[in-house]
DNA sequence: CTGTTAGCGCATTCAG
DNA sequence: CTGAATGCGCTAACAG
C-alpha cells in the first residue's frame, strides 16, 4: 500500500483531460481498510456493532482518503431523507424567523436537519418549492403559507407526505396546524388600556382583509362590548401594517382638537405603533399621559422605542416547536388525529401604556 | 386495463399490514401507459425526442397515478443535484435576506434550486449544514459566514466542491468572495455632511473590533482628513448598533452644553441614529437643523422614521446575484482565477440630512 | 463479528 | 423513435 497522497493515480493517463479526482466512495474505504463494504457501512451508521480495531482501521482510511457519505445514495436506499422542509411566506418578517427557529430546536433535538426555502409571499414560488421538497423526498414538510387557496400542500399532502401548516389552521379533519389565537391577542391589549383607565379608544390597522387584523378587531370589539358603553371604539382602518401608516395616523389624531382625541390607541402592529408614537410626540402629545399606546408583534425595535412600546408577543419559537412536535408525530405515523394547536399571545406591558420612560 | 381508482390493488390482500400505498415509480407509469421505462424517462427529461403521442399516453398516465420523480434518485444517477445550499449567519439580518434574494434570482434564471439554512450565529450549526449539503451534494454551496475560522468551508472546498462567500473575502486566490467596500461606505457618509457645510462631526458606533464598524471609521477619519483641520471628527464607541445603543447616544449629545454639541452625527448604523434621532428630538433638538444624521445599512425602518434617516445602502440583491454568479462559474468550471467582488455602498439621502420632513 | 448480494428509482448507453 | 441493460453509492438482509 503507497503512502504517498491518494489523490493521484500512479496510472500514467495519456488522455488530455483534467485529472479528475473522483470523490471517495464506500468501496474506496473498503478496499483501503482491507474490509468489504458492508462493514465500512456499519462503522458508520451501526459502530456499536464493529470490533474496535476494525473500527479504527476503517475510520483511519476515512480520514486519509476524505470520505464524505453520499446522503443521496443513503436516501435512495432507505427511502427517505433525514430532512424536513420549511416553506417560509416571508423571511423579512422575524416572527417567522423565530418560528423557524423553534421548529430546528426541535429538529435539532430529533436529529433531523431542517432545510428552508422562502417563498417571498409568492405563490408559484411557494408551490415551486413545495414540490422541490416532495421531489427531494424529505420526511415532511412546514409550511407557513401566503393567503391563498393551498391546492398544491393538499396535493402533496395527499400523496402521503406529512404536511403540517404553521399560522395556518390546516384543512379541517384532513391536516395540522399550529396558529395564535389573534383574537385573545387583541382583546388582551384593549383590555389592558381599559384597565388602565382608558374609555376613549381608537383600533387602528388594516386592511381588514388580513385575517389577522380582523381578528384583532373582533377580540378588541369583545373587550369593549363587556364594558357596556363605559368605552367606547373608534376604527381606523390602515392601508397597510407600516410605519408610514403610522405615521400617517399619528399625524390624523394630532390634528384633531384635543377633546376629541382618544386617550388609547390600539395598534395592530408594533410598526403601525411606532410611526403613531413617533409623530404624536413631534406634535407635543404626551404619550402614555395623553394617549396610552399598545403595538402588536413584539418586533425586536418595539423594545428599543423612545417610549418603549407595549405589545402583544406571539410565541414564535414555541409555535414552531409545537409545529415541528406535530410534523414528527405525522412522520413517525404516531396515531393522532388531526388537529389545530391554537397558542396564546402574551401581553406585554412597557412605557407606551404605563408611563415610566427613560426620562425618568 | 381497469378505470377505477388506482389506489387500490385488487389482488384480495389477506395480510392485515396497513394497505401501504407504495408512491409511484417511472416502472408504473411506463407499465400503465404501455411503453419502456426508458421513453418514460425522455418524456421527462427529453420530450423533444419522442413522438407527440407516445408524449401524451405518458403524461396520461403520469397524471392519473400522481407520479412525482424521485430527484433522490435522479441526482444518484447525474452525479449531482440540480441544488444550490446557502448557509446564513443571520436570518434576523434583512440584509442576509437581500443577499438571499438576489441569490435566489439568478439561480431562478439558472434553473437551479435555492435551499436555506440559518446558522444563527452560532459555528456548530455552521459547520453542521455545511456537513449536510456537502453529503447532499448540492452543486455548490454560498456562506454568508459568521466572524471565525472557517476551516469546514476550506475542507470542503479542497474536496472539490465550490464554496463562495458573501460578505466575507474569501481565501486569497483559493476562492471567491463577495464584500462591499465599508471604508468607502463611511467615507461617502461623512463626504455627504461636510458637503453639507457640517465641521463638528460625531461618529458613533461599536464595537471597533467589528471590521465592518472599523472600517465604516477609517472611511470617515479619511474624508476629514481630506479637509485639512477645516472639520473635527469625535469618536464615541458604543456596545452594540442597536437602537438603545443609540438612544443613549442622543442622550448623551442632549446633556452637552449646546455649543459643546457635534453639528453632524456619522452612525454606524440605522438603529443606531434612530435612537439618537428619537432621544434628540425628544429633548428640542432639531434634526437636520441643529444636528445632521447620517445612519448605516438602509435598513426598512429608515426610511418610513419621523424624520426619514439618511443612510448608505448596501446592495444586498446585487451582492447575492454576484456570488451566485461567481459560484455558478466555479460549478460549471469556467475557468477563471478566484477573485474577490468588491461592490460600492451607495448614499441615499432623506430629511435627517437635508431638512425636508412630512411636517412641510 | 464480517463478507456477499440484491435492490432503492432513475439516467443513459446501445441495439433494434 | 423505442426498449433492454447497466450502474450511480449505499443499506439491509443474510450467510458465513
Amino acid at each position: 500500500m503507497s503512502t504517498d497522497t491518494p489523490s493521484r493515480r500512479s496510472t500514467g493517463e495519456t488522455a488530455p483531460s483534467v485529472n479528475k479526482r473522483r470523490a471517495p466512495v464506500m468501496a474506496d474505504v473498503a478496499r483501503r481498510a482491507g474490509v468489504s463494504l458492508g462493514t465500512v457501512s456499519n462503522v458508520i451508521n451501526n459502530p456499536g456493532v464493529v470490533a474496535e480495531r476494525t473500527l479504527r482501521k476503517v475510520q483511519d482510511a476515512i480520514d486519509e482518503l476524505g470520505f464524505v457519505p453520499n446522503q443521496v445514495a443513503r436516501s435512495l436506499a432507505v427511502g427517505h431523507a433525514n430532512t424536513i422542509g420549511f416553506v417560509i411566506v416571508d423571511l423579512a418578517n422575524s416572527y417567522f424567523v423565530d418560528i423557524a427557529r423553534g421548529v430546528e430546536e426541535l429538529a435539532d433535538e430529533s436529529g433531523v436537519r431542517l432545510l428552508l426555502a422562502n417563498s417571498d409571499v409568492d405563490l408559484a414560488k411557494q408551490d415551486s418549492y413545495l414540490e422541490l421538497f416532495e421531489e427531494s423526498r424529505v420526511s415532511g414538510i412546514l409550511l407557513a403559507p401566503l393567503d391563498a387557496p393551498l391546492t398544491r400542500a393538499e396535493q402533496i399532502r395527499r400523496r402521503q407526505m406529512p404536511v403540517v401548516h404553521v399560522n395556518w389552521p390546516g384543512v379541517d379533519g384532513e391536516s395540522c396546524g399550529v396558529v395564535v389565537d389573534e383574537e385573545l391577542g387583541g382583546y388582551t391589549a384593549t383590555r389592558h388600556l381599559i384597565e388602565l383607565g382608558r374609555q376613549r379608544l381608537l383600533f387602528a390597522g388594516g386592511p381588514l382583509s388580513l385575517s389577522a387584523v380582523a381578528s384583532r378587531l373582533t377580540g378588541a370589539r369583545r373587550a369593549v362590548e363587556e364594558e357596556q358603553g363605559r368605552v367606547t371604539l373608534e376604527l381606523l382602518e390602515t392601508d397597510r401594517l407600516t410605519v408610514a401608516a403610522g405615521l400617517a395616523v399619528g399625524r390624523g389624531i394630532a390634528n384633531r382638537p384635543p377633546d376629541e382625541r382618544p386617550d388609547g390607541l390600539v395598534s395592530a402592529a408594533d410598526a403601525l405603533a411606532s410611526g403613531a408614537i413617533q409623530t404624536m410626540i413631534y406634535s407635543g402629545i404626551e404619550v402614555p399621559g395623553d394617549i396610552a399606546v399598545i403595538g402588536y408583534d413584539n418586533n425586536h425595535f418595539a423594545a428599543d422605542h423612545v417610549i418603549p412600546i407595549s405589545t402583544i408577543g406571539q410565541p414564535g419559537v414555541d409555535m414552531g416547536r409545537a409545529a415541528a412536535k406535530l410534523l414528527f408525530e405525522e412522520i413517525t405515523r404516531v396515531p393522532h388525529v388531526h388537529r389545530t394547536i391554537t397558542m396564546n399571545p402574551e401581553l406585554i406591558v412597557r412605557e407606551s401604556t404605563t408611563g415610566r420612560t427613560w426620562t425618568d
